[in-house]
DNA sequence: TATGAATGAGGTTTCATTCAT
DNA sequence: CATGAATGAAACCTCATTCAT
């Protein structure tokens, strides 16, 4: 994961990538204020002072990252999320649900969200960008999917808002139990039976009822 | 919110608390490495030495923060969780989810929990803190409420952990999303109407039905 | 030795002299420059406020401890030189020596030289101070035992220079052996054995001597 | 003395002797507590943070100080005083006598035993350090000159504790009159006369008596 | 392109000194 | 007289950034 071969063997062109690289770790680790930028350098094989023909300053490398990652993760979301989203929004939302489980609990994968929250008060824009650029297409793929299986007859007529939250809480509650707060003695779930055992009870929840009070 | 009034007029006594308070503004709005020293005592009406008369170091003060903020919580959430959860674990969830979203809009109250979450990778002590003065006391919590559902015979057979995750979930995702996420010109929701939504969603997930699979 | 009794017990007027003391005490654990007023004051048993109600500064205390230290060590070394002087040089040698090696091993009183020798660099108005208030008159006495020694046969025409130095010297040597530099495991020394032995030396060293060169 | 040659015309591994250089001089003007590392960078022809990439804290710099120090009185010590002790201890005596006086009158030489005498009350370890490392090294060296003289029939049965501290205790009391205690109209004496005078008396101290007294 | 020495602003922390009570 | 809260000027140390090589 860290870098370490010897400089002469890599291609120049990766440099930006492998700072970047870098970079996440050491800002997740210590946060952006504490972050050095020595310590980046060291772990992308290079000097302090290389690393400033690559980027103009720290907040640069920060910026960049999250961009990096907003693109990455948007894409893979809107994918996903359209991915037979029309022909079965269940299936769909098992799928989906099943896929952000198991990325969100790789460290390196939820690095970058938990990145931005972390420095979102120093950089209000920062949260902003993400919200656009990741959250809203999250929420945006979420509200077709339910809007659809409303369409479909297979959802009740809930407020929107609320099944969006439905939808999206349990993987975020669970990215921070598994990440910023795990317990060494944590048990380790199998993220495709806890997306099964999630998706079980929301859907569940959103299924029209013959009889029901509520 | 800033204390501005002369510093003689005050009592003694109470500037461990203002410099707290004071604290937890600047610790939210740069992050904990970004704060500096000079600006909570200014907040808090002092001069930078006086704020060692009371705490040790810049680190005390966030420890101090947490441990305050986790005892509020954790009494808040028990006693919450407990009042009558026996006879009626729905009408219980709902209470609690009201709660639990009006408190968490509320900047003020949140700002202790986003804090530990940005300061976690620097800070690990405080993360495994939270996760078990805060987090395992609501999950204990949740958990308890489910169970006595399901001897109820309120809810199904279903998995704790993914009842636990979709049960609070929710307040998680809106917490972020009404605070560190938020965009100027998102609609302002009722946190009664968007407990009764969720727990509508979510509840009717649980319920047992007549004819049904998932 | 350290102040402990309760203030109301103490009378007011000794209270300049309860501050010299603890002030002597912390200046030679710390030295000067590192030595708290707060901690002054605590072992004076007294307040940091206080202590400014005798002292206008930390240098003040500084000052009045070295002329306090230097008055008493210039009378008792005068008094003891010229005692008996004139008639038995030898005797009165071994008599000097022997307090003032019993003096200066106790580490309280040769607290005040050592601090003088510390603070030197900083302060050098009180070196100059305590050349001329203390070795000034230690040299002229010594000065005065010889020539007595030459004007009655009993030395041998020496540089004057040389020979107090030879017979001051040991002493300092001993001073610092003894409290700077002393092992857990140096052994104990009598002060008198010691004296003994020196003075055998020194003055032997000074008597004329039948057929004999260098 | 003062560094002042642009930094860029220097060579960077000379830069730690530099440093120290600069150290001794300004711990010993101002003692090594009230020494500010700005000052020390500055008569090194360098920044402040420029110091702190050869030296990790000011104390770092007095320790190395003094080992370099202490490494190099006691190599001169020892070869010294060895050298013909074995044929001749008297004429051996008289040459580290006076490469001794010599030496210490110079402040440049006797800055460093200085400074460890001024820190050994906040830095214990230092004096201890020295102790082994110098002042033994001294003293054994002494004892043996002593010894050797006594097997020859040179010198009398005399104490060697008392002996060594008549050997050394002159050169010690005449280092601090001529460094720390000077007066501007002090005479300046030879080094080579003061040492054959003292020398005179020390030895003569010791010789064997055919009809003597004491 | 890469290095690593150097800078200097800035932050935390300490402490002599003051002053209202 | 005495206290102890408060101040504010340093001082140590860190590190983003620059630059000569």
């Amino acid at each position: 994961m860290t870098a370490s071969i010897r400089t002469a063997r890599r291609r120049p062109e990766d440099r930006p990538d492998e700072i970047l690289s870098a970079a996440m770790e050491v800002f997740s680790e210590k946060g952006f204020a504490a972050a050095r930028v020595e310590d980046i350098a060291r772990r992308a094989g290079l000097s302090k002072g290389a690393v400033y023909l690559y980027f103009d300053s720290k907040v640069a490398m920060l910026k960049a990252l999250v961009e990096q990652s907003a693109g990455r993760i948007a894409n893979a979301a809107s994918t996903l999320s359209l991915m037979g989203a029309d022909d079965d929004p269940e299936q769909a939302y098992r799928a989906i649900l099943k896929m952000a489980l198991t990325a969100l609990s790789d460290p390196e994968i939820s690095a970058a969200p938990r990145l931005v929250l972390s420095e979102a008060g120093r950089f209000p824009e920062l949260a902003q960008f993400y919200r656009k650029r990741v959250i809203e297409v999250g929420r945006t793929a979420m509200g077709h999917l339910i809007r659809t299986g409303r369409r479909n007859g297979r959802f009740r007529d809930v407020a929107d808002e609320a099944a969006v939250l439905a939808f999206i809480g349990p993987v975020v509650a669970q990215m921070m139990l598994s990440t910023v707060f795990r317990l060494d003695d944590d048990p380790e779930l199998d993220p495709g039976d806890l997306a099964d055992a999630i998706a079980d009870i929301v859907l569940n929840g959103l299924k029209p009822r013959s009889v029901n009070d509520a």
